[in-house]
DNA sequence: TCAGACGCGTTTTTT
DNA sequence: ACGCGTCTGA
């Protein structure tokens, strides 16, 4: 067994205090201290480590080595990787800082920085490396930034900077922005460091595919303007600490020294750059394989290209133990598409020979039915690493997977409606239901059905509070004070407000900068000092100027909420919103006010900047009972007692474009996406398919789902659509499907499912529905996370299901005479231009009226349609 | 500087 | 079909 911490040099300048005072936890400072506790802890088997399974147990204890953990869905993998992390530091293997543990996203990060606080206590405030491949990239690239060409003060770029940046070095070429747009460049670049491949490595092909043959130099360029930013993207906090590690080899040797045990969570996701990452701090210097071979001479052995060893790894130390451990499931790869490579996973024994692979078969999560059904449906897969899920869950009285079949989507949506209300009516919670579709555009209909019933639900994914204009301008504003040289936050505000700075002032600014090659800020001091401009831009200027010195001049004895506060105000920012009319306004100022009390829990601006541009996320609330709506993807790691799963029609799902550009590999990665679908159900699982959606504006008839067919008979069961959906039953389902045979042609009639109890809710930020005058519903949810009200009917657009549903509908359940009314073309009571009321959105006219539904123009909250049921005259 | 027109894209998403 | 973003004209 390798070192305990007596004799492993202490690295303590970056732990936080807190951890020099090791807890009780911890062994003492001493080493006999440590080793008795360590002795002890390991023959009495510790409390952590009761009521873990055998094969979790053994991937736990094998701390030693190279370990792949294969865990299925389901199969308590955090708790593998949390208990790992505890039994590591309780048996005085390692100081919490010698620990580098990577997820991929924040939320990640969080839960098992929480679950390990559970297990170890105050210890867990000493891992200074737990954290996202960014987050600790980051910190990485702080401490070396001069190595990389950077001031230690670097700034991290979001998305939105990186194109606007592209888009000035596209016009600075003189191309056509049009016809080589900047966001595709960015995503070129984002996959080439993906790949970790700078300009000069980057595929001849590629290099020309892009702005007439030009992709190369402009690549260069883009890095070029970074350099001179002090910035960064995203993907630089991979590449560069990448480079660092592969020129210097002293550095690589100082990291190869603190970190004792790597661990990493999700493998299957990780990318190329992140693989070649790891594999620089886990490779130690071993002269066996691969190191003896010179870099040039070794064939890349897949497109990705450079895997050679860093000198340092070639540079023959003695061996040591790499003790890396990897954990993921090769069958819920679903990222492949942005870069991530599955072969990562599947070659883990090749890159560390000797590995031991721990396979983790027990589900704790879902019914036996619901089990059969995604590992009979994985199955088709081919090139798995392989693995049998099994439960002892195995009750008589469980539903089987229930397919349903719709006409079209509102049907669809109709119908889960209902069946949501049915099971809500047996005290179902619907924090533990959740729909997950393809597409985010399936989403719409959900909500539109949920809003006319009044039935809760929250949207999780999609576009985020640090992405939303106002907190963008307001963060610019901020990066221009904390960072006098960030021309791009610069040029974002210089004149929002307006201060009639216009294009010509701006590019002015922007030469003079050049010219005189200072930040654009400074350049606009001087202009505003000379007679080059003239006097009203040049005021303007002067102003802004004056202002920003002011508040960088405040910047070390202000409290930074309060100095963030005084920027608002005395930019006219605040007052710009104020005096906007739109229905958006008000909960835009309600966002600032947001994001200055979330200021508060961090030290300084600095802090905080630093926070928001690596944690784009935002808590969300989750006490409000209500039905989660999501992409497949954004609910992987997640469970639910039941899940609806829409949609599963060819072209859809799998979607044609995956098939179009995948190809095989493309199915399979719909395939995976179907299993982590079903995976996410704990006891109740409903699947769709309509026979027409309207895709692109058109409608379509659809064929089911060709993953339908590859679910077992046995754990299936085919619904009939309910009693009141006149002629649109399977019957005929049956028939308009001519020419295709599908096995759930005949189905038996069967309700649904019966079980279901209270469990764990999920929740991330709202989600502004792209297109709609939706915006309000996000700003309130966002906003009701601080205790705020929920609802805000008032003024602007008040709808969806957010907070809904107490009252609006309330005795007035759908049940089939409604939904067969609502199908039925009898007429209206009303007639258009009829003034009338609706629980929710106040009083409104009829607009137009089709059937019973209606389409009504309200005061407050915009135009709806609604069911006459739900509208009484005014 | 702003409003209207026109045209394009429309799977999945983290950092 | 439809929204969003950008361009153009007043």
């Amino acid at each position: 067994m390798s070192g305990f911490p007596d004799d492993i040099p202490f690295f303590d300048e970056d732990d936080t205090p807190r951890s020099k005072g090791q807890p009780a936890a911890q062994p003492a400072g001493g080493g006999i201290a440590a080793r008795a506790m360590a002795a002890r802890s390991a023959h009495r088997a510790p409390d952590y480590l009761t009521g873990l399974n055998p094969e979790q147990r053994l991937a736990v204890e094998t701390t030693e080595g190279p370990v792949l953990v294969l865990a299925g869905a389901g199969t308590g993998k955090t708790r593998v990787l949390t208990t790992r992390i505890a039994h590591i530091l309780a048996t005085g293997r390692a100081w919490p800082s010698q620990i580098l543990a990577v997820t991929f996203t924040n939320k990640a990060a969080r839960e098992m920085k929480q679950r390990i606080g559970v297990l170890v206590g105050e210890a867990v405030e000493g891992m200074p490396w737990l954290g996202t491949f960014h987050s600790i990239g980051v910190k990485l690239l702080r401490r070396h930034a001069e190595l990389a060409g950077l001031r230690s003060d670097f700034t991290i770029l979001d998305t939105d900077d990186v194109i606007r940046l592209i888009k000035q070095l596209i016009q600075a070429e003189g191309l056509d922005d049009k016809r080589w747009p900047a966001r595709q460049f960015a995503q070129m670049i984002d996959g080439w460091k993906n790949k970790g491949l700078g300009p000069e490595e980057i595929a001849e092909g590629d290099a020309r595919a892009f702005a007439n043959g030009k992709g190369r130099e402009l690549y260069r360029a883009y890095q070029d303007r970074l350099h001179t930013l002090n910035a960064c993207d995203f993907g630089d906090l991979l590449c560069h600490p990448i480079r660092i590690f592969r020129q210097h080899p002293d550095v690589l040797r100082e990291y190869h020294a603190k970190f004792k045990y790597i661990l990493v969570d999700e493998y299957q996701d990780t990318n190329t750059a992140q693989y070649m990452w790891l594999r620089l701090l886990a490779q130690r210097p071993e002269t066996k394989r691969g190191a003896a071979v010179p870099a040039e001479g070794r064939k890349p052995d897949r497109a990705a290209g450079d895997f050679s060893p860093a000198p340092a790894e070639a540079s023959g130390r003695s061996a040591a133990s790499v003790n890396i451990c990897c954990v993921g499931d090769d069958d819920q790869s679903i990222y492949g598409w942005r870069g991530a490579e599955v072969d990562n996973i599947l070659r883990f024994e090749k890159d560390f020979p000797g590995a031991a692979v721990i396979r983790l078969e027990r589900n704790y999560r879902s019914t036996a039915h619901i089990l059969g059904a995604a590992s009979h449906l994985i199955a088709h897969n081919e090139g798995r690493l392989g693995k049998t899920l099994f439960t002892e869950k195995a009750d008589a009285d469980d539903a089987k997977v229930m397919v349903h079949a719709a006409w079209d989507s509102e049907e669809e949506a109709r119908a889960v409606g209902e069946e949501i209300e049915a099971l809500q009516r047996r005290q179902h919670n619907l924090n533990d239901m959740a729909i997950l579709v393809r597409a985010s555009f399936q989403m719409r209909e959900f909500e539109d059905r949920f809003v006319t019933l009044g039935l809760n639900y929250r949207v999780i994914g999609g576009p985020r509070f640090y992405e939303r204009q106002e907190i963008r301008d307001a963060m610019a504003y901020f990066r221009v004070v904390a960072q006098g040289a960030d021309d791009l936050a610069f040029e974002r505000i210089v004149n929002v407000p307006k201060r009639g700075l216009g294009e010509a002032a701006i590019r002015q600014v922007h030469d003079t900068s050049r010219a005189l090659r200072v930040p654009m800020l400074e350049a606009a001091a001087k202009l505003a000092e000379s007679d080059e401009m003239k006097p009203k831009p040049r005021a303007a200027l002067r102003e802004v100027a004056a202002n920003f010195a002011r508040w960088q001049g405040l910047l070390d004895n202000t409290p930074h909420t309060e100095l963030a506060e005084t920027i608002l105000e005395e930019s006219g920012y605040t007052e710009m919103w104020k005096n906007d009319r739109s229905a958006e306004a008000p909960g835009r100022l309600e966002n600032l006010k947001e994001l200055i009390r979330s200021m508060e829990e961090y030290e300084s601006l600095r802090g905080f900047l630093e926070h928001v541009a690596l944690v784009m996320d935002a808590e969300q609330n989750e006490e409000m009972d209500a039905v989660n709506i999501m992409t497949l993807h954004s609910a992987k790691g997640l469970e639910f007692d039941t899940v609806f799963l829409p949609g599963w029609e060819e072209g859809l799902f799998p979607h044609q474009r995956a098939l179009d550009e995948g190809g095989r590999s493309g199915l399979e990665e719909e395939r995976r996406l179907a299993y982590v679908g079903l995976t996410r159900a704990k006891k109740n699982l409903h699947l769709w398919f309509t026979s027409n959606r309207r895709i692109h504006g058109l409608w379509q008839s659809t064929i089911p789902s060709r993953f339908l067919d590859e679910l077992p008979e046995a754990h299936v069961e085919v619904a009939e659509t309910g009693s009141s959906y006149g002629g649109y039953g399977t019957g005929s389902f049956g028939e308009r499907q001519a020419g295709r045979q599908n096995p759930y042609g005949a189905s038996r009639f069967d309700n649904v499912g019966q079980s279901g109890s209270f469990s764990n809710t999920y929740a991330t930020p709202g989600w502004q529905r792209a297109q709609q005058n939706r915006t309000e519903a996000t700003d309130r949810n966002w906003g009701s996370r601080s205790g705020h009200s929920v609802e805000r009917i008032g003024y602007g657009e008040v709808d969806s299901g957010y907070g809904a549903g107490r009252t609006s509908v309330k005795g007035r359940t759908i049940e089939g005479e409604l939904v067969a009314k609502s199908v039925s073309d009898s007429p209206s009571a009303f007639k258009v231009g009829d003034r009338v009321f609706h629980q929710k959105f106040g009083n409104g006219n009829i607009a137009a009226i089709e059937g019973n539904k209606l389409t009504i123009d309200f005061d407050k909250a915009g135009q709806k349609r609604v069911l006459d049921g739900f509208v009484s005259a005014a």
